[in-house]
DNA sequence: TTGATATATGAACATGTATTCATATAATTG
DNA sequence: CAATTATATGAATACATGTTCATATATCAA
């Protein structure tokens, strides 16, 4: 896949409301899949799906513990796309004057 | 609009190819919707809604100059969460033994 | 093995959305 | 003013995708 495709899979991967609440369990360190569902409200089903979705594009990796899979963020540019991102969002607006 | 639903949105937008083409061109400096059209190879129409939608979600910040509407990348936050994530998908695939 | 728990997967549906086309607004020039 | 260039917008459509439900696989315990 080419770098542009591949960038804009990963981003519309993360423009699920979902999906990021799956991230953001993730975030706090490997999670099996029925904690994320409780904790996210979704259904196991669900959350399942994301999950493949997001390991297939490698924002998230899985490692097996007994009956458990336990997901977490595969590295931290995937934190730190987060943290600026809601940076950003935090900012006040800039105010410009007669927009056009 | 919550914080999750917002950074969802913002997120959504960058995941399509034809918006982060646009974008990409942002990044060089102010520049007008039709010289964004043709270096992206994109009708001007479809940039302009494009655009609209960058712009409603503050990815992007719009100033008129005489006929044309010169766009640019809203803040550093924004360039910045290209390049990381353009790093994690340069980075080599962590390969693990025996995955589940 | 059988039963129970945890995760994964396939199909189906309902909703969302990128794109095109036609048309409208805005700004400049003659 | 009219004509031209630049951008924006609304409607229509073709396609993608999130979610649910039913079912399958996997691991462990008894």
């Amino acid at each position: 896949m080419e770098q542009l495709h591949e960038l804009a899979e990963v981003f519309r991967l993360l423009g699920d409301p979902s999906r990021l609440r799956v991230l953001i369990e993730c975030r706090r360190g490997p999670t099996p899949v029925g904690e994320i569902a409780e904790s996210t409200g979704l259904s196991p089903s669900l959350v399942s799906h994301h999950l493949r979705l997001l390991r297939a594009t490698r924002i998230v990796r899985a490692e097996r513990q007994g009956r458990h899979v336990l997901y977490s963020l595969d590295d931290h540019h995937i934190d730190r796309v987060l943290t600026d991102m809601l940076d950003h969002i935090g900012e006040p607006t800039d105010v410009v004057v007669s927009a056009p």
